[in-house]
DNA sequence: ATAATTTGTCTATTGATATAGACAATTATA
DNA sequence: TATAATTGTCTATATCAATAGACAAATTAT
């Protein structure tokens, strides 16, 4: 796929066996490691990795804690089948139909919800005045009873009063905004980036300290070009990828 | 911006120093700390942190060797500039157009290549038939003389016989492109997501053991929809974002 | 000049991380 | 049934990570 090995680092911060972890949720999503199969032995890990293999056990036991693998004495250590979901972001992007297909039921569940000026990043991106009341919305989105995103997003106040009674009520921003008489919308722009989960975003997505995630931040309009929503979404990066659709 | 301070996780395998010099990076991006501008103080960090001033010192030190900040006895310790690099990804997405503005030299470095079978991935992406020989491209994109991404790229063998010269002698692939008779190309799929950087990818780019990378795998086709490149690049999360450019 | 603030260095102690070796328990295979 | 392969448990040791306290060195403010 994409490289060759590459060997663990010492002293970096980040524990011999929090890498070797890694590396082996790496070589599953990778298919290095089949899914339901059998992971190579502790031995022979330990020696492709160049580790002891109390170092290897740690690791394994990290993911088994995880749900990742199930070790059986005597048998072996076994990859438990979870693939990761695949994302579609573009023009069109909506959380409940963007992963039909790859789960059966998924909703937005509301968090918390609050009013507060806009600052400066958000005024501008719903193009109000700076000091503006906005509605701030605290969500996860979860497929199948799984965690899978976790969002904060901004409304005007003025024009989407009460929307947060319409996210509980629907679980869908798609459906909510309908009630405010907007059928359509689009996706203006969207950010990208990575790091490691704070610990909110641990808690509420279910992830283990030092876990990856990927961050998008949006802006969605009207037909005609009028934000209604600006938005930063934390999507766990070994649950979910996240496919850019073509674009003309 | 996004969420609240969250506070620090023990025995997770990531060190505390480890943390706490992300979350500084972290507050840098956000604005929380500004370019230029002191840090709080040791005793302060330390006390919001809930940590040893020590492991706060652990933590700077760290930072002080990646280069983002500088500590001055008796004054302070100072967040350098550096921006980071937006990447923008659309139908037309190219290197060298995509960070103009923000640089002002741009190449792209072919590190090795070489032909070999294609499996069944490649295969299919590049439309070919599986075993059939490609040329394997590793390539480092380079920006103001640092580097900004590391590809793996692909092309059929038979028709791009020679282009590992061309990337050579023009560093761009367009360019490069162009001399196959292709002057226009779109990108026809994109799929993202973000990993601990490899060993690999640490050398190649420069980075600190621990560095996140945002791994895109992209295919080109023709105008008229024929596959000509497949490729996987990795950006590094601390120097560049991602801007998915809207599409219709 | 003096005091206050801040980073730098040192010693010491405790717990987590990693290595090493030996052997038990379980399962599959010859 | 015996043997090999695999995971599980135990002891021991060395190094890293984190805390704690004290004081030096440099800068800024009074």
């Amino acid at each position: 796929m994409s490289g060759l090995a590459g060997s663990i680092e010492r002293r970096n911060g980040v524990s011999l066996w929090r890498q070797i972890a890694d590396r082996i949720l790496q070589g599953i999503a990778s298919g290095d490691f089949a899914e339901n199969a059998a992971l190579p032995s502790e031995v022979l890990l330990a020696e492709r990795y160049g580790v002891n293999r109390h170092t290897v056990r740690s690791a394994i036991a990290a993911l088994v804690q995880e749900g990742v693998l199930r070790a059986e004495q005597g048998r072996g250590t076994f990859v438990l089948s979870r693939r990761r979901l695949s994302y579609p972001i573009g023009a069109r992007t909506r959380f409940s139909t963007g992963l039909q297909g790859q789960t059966t039921e998924r909703h937005i569940a509301l968090l918390s919800s609050s009013t507060e000026p806009a600052n400066r990043r958000i005024a501008e991106a719903l193009g109000i005045a700076k000091g503006s009341t906005v509605i701030r919305l605290e969500t996860r989105g979860e497929a199948d009873g799984h965690p899978v995103s976790r969002a904060t997003t901004w409304f005007d106040a003025k024009r989407f009063a009460g929307i947060e009674a319409a996210m509980v009520e629907t679980g869908s921003v798609t459906a909510s905004l309908r009630r405010f008489g907007i059928n359509d919308y689009l996706r203006q722009s969207t950010v990208l980036s990575a790091r490691h989960a704070d610990a909110d975003d641990l808690a509420d997505l279910g992830l283990q300290p030092g876990a990856i995630v990927l961050v998008t931040v949006a802006v969605n309009v009207t037909l005609d070009g009028q934000p209604i929503q600006f938005a930063e979404s934390r999507f766990s990066a070994e649950r979910v990828e996240l496919r850019l659709l073509a674009s003309e």
